[in-house]
DNA sequence: GTCAATATGGAATAAACATTCCATTCAGAA
DNA sequence: TTCTGAATGGAATGTTTATTCCATATTGAC
């Protein structure tokens, strides 16, 4: 019984299950194992497939061309889609908008960087757990400064989230590393103060040598990276964002947001801290 | 650096994550992909893995092996452990997502924003016009300098778009107005050059002086406000930029993707400019 | 029971793939 | 600069894995 070959998953299942009951006697035991633990058809090789079954490795191939494909490979890609979508894959989610690189009227590329944005704030809100968030913003409510820390690319985050600290009377103070003072600057943290660092790869070395510094002085520290690495990955809390890009040009939509509301619910916490009697609404 | 490789996808993350920065570039090359992408060091072979990333693939094999793994195979396990973990929840997790909506505190707020800035992003697209972004990336492209003037909360947009043209090749100047310098950093803008000014209500006093300034030297002028007033409605280019707002902070994502747009737009026609003879690709 | 059509297993083959090895390049020390 | 050891790319090799083919077994019709 052939016709085209199903292309997703949830096609080639529905087609299984409703051919099960015109299988051969093998086939059909093939079909049961696929619909039960399709896991394994996506990940393991024909010959264990077969042991498992305990049918030979013939059949299976036989079951895949069975239903239109040319052999067990073509099925395996069908079932490793279905994996793929359950942990989606930076390639899938963000990539995918580089592809047809070539267009560039203005208006395309706008548009592509919009998604780009978007699909970068979705994902965002995916992978960022709100316990995370505030016990960042635990520490930011309690501290007694905040040295924010970011440079080139990173650095108009960092600017964003000083500001908004600073509107929300929270002592806020932006590492900007103006006239070569970093030396200085980095004086002031203390193990009062909580230091965050934001981080997108490649890194600044002077972003990396002032956190450590953090570290070794016991201030109590947050990052904001990409990818982890040294010397974030100590941090008392990581953060990891994803940032869609564009030929090369990483979008910052995602940090930003997280800026925000870091800041907004730590002036929350620290509201809360200062006027005892106020409850959460 | 040996020792018992990992067993675990987390314990293999964290090791990758830790050792990154001790790793030789190609090395690091791919444990940066392998952190970033993992879904595809679970899915594919060694020969696409290695296209896919820019390095040869015997490199890829070194990597795994420096992790203690005896090859390339016995890691990809590792990879694809992640992904039989996460396949069968993945119905459970989105249905989750979508019943207890306002959960906490935290998440909710998160939700808002994420909502709010997409909102923005999807807004800007309908409103910009493309031949406006066109006119005023063209000037930017012919400035001998271009100056970026912004205060507060609009200040990360702007340092934002004078990073972007920098890594452009193009002339950019931010103005901060460090040190009380803003007069004579004013100075510097003549006939030749462009003022490219962001401000939102309530705007900053000194950005509105600045630019006055820059209007009667007779500089070209792009202007980034979210409602049009006085003295930006006399720019040569004006964006009208609305952003969502939640409990009176409101969003940059729309402005700071406009100001990406206008970064590379300039760079592309400068790029043509001082190569006639490229063609687009 | 015999025959024909179909299903099946397993060996043989082909393809894809991982791994090793070595010549060359590169980076750092003297 | 020259030297030395590490890093790298790419071709050669070996292994795993998919696929084909055919002899044999099974099924169902008569």
């Amino acid at each position: 019984m052939d016709g085209p070959a199903p292309e997703s998953y949830e096609t080639l299942r529905r087609s299984i299950a409703s051919q099960r009951n015109d299988l051969s006697k093998r086939l059909r035991l093939i079909a049961d194992y696929a619909l039960l633990d399709p896991s394994a058809f996506a990940l393991r090789a024909v010959a264990g497939l077969a042991a498992e079954i305990g049918v030979a490795p013939s059949a299976i191939i036989r079951f895949a061309q069975h239903f239109g494909y040319s052999g067990f490979s073509e099925m395996q890609n069908v079932f490793r889609q279905r994996l793929e979508a359950a942990a989606p894959s930076y390639r899938d989610r963000v990539h995918n908008l580089e592809q047809h690189g070539g267009a560039d009227a203005t208006d395309d590329m706008m548009r592509r960087f919009i998604d780009a944005g978007i699909a970068s704030l979705k994902d965002l809100q995916l992978t960022i757990s709100p316990d995370k968030i505030d016990e960042a913003a635990g520490f930011i409510a309690d501290a007694r400064t905040v040295h924010v820390l970011a440079q080139k690319r990173t650095f108009p985050a960092a600017a964003y989230l000083a500001y908004n600290l600073a509107r929300l009377e929270m002592p806020a103070h932006l590492f900007d590393g103006i006239g070569g003072m970093l030396e200085q600057q980095s004086n002031l943290m203390g193990p009062d103060d909580v230091v965050v660092a934001i981080s997108f790869l490649p890194g600044a070395q002077t972003t990396a040598d002032v956190f450590s510094l953090a570290l070794d002085k016991g201030a109590r520290t947050v990052a904001i990276v990409d990818v982890p690495r040294a010397p974030y990955v100590h941090a008392d809390v990581v953060f990891e964002v994803v940032e869609a890009s564009v030929e090369n040009f990483r979008s910052l939509t995602a940090t930003i947001s997280l800026a925000l509301v870091l800041a907004i619910r730590a002036g929350t916490f620290s509201a809360h801290k200062s006027n005892p009697q106020d409850e959460r609404q």
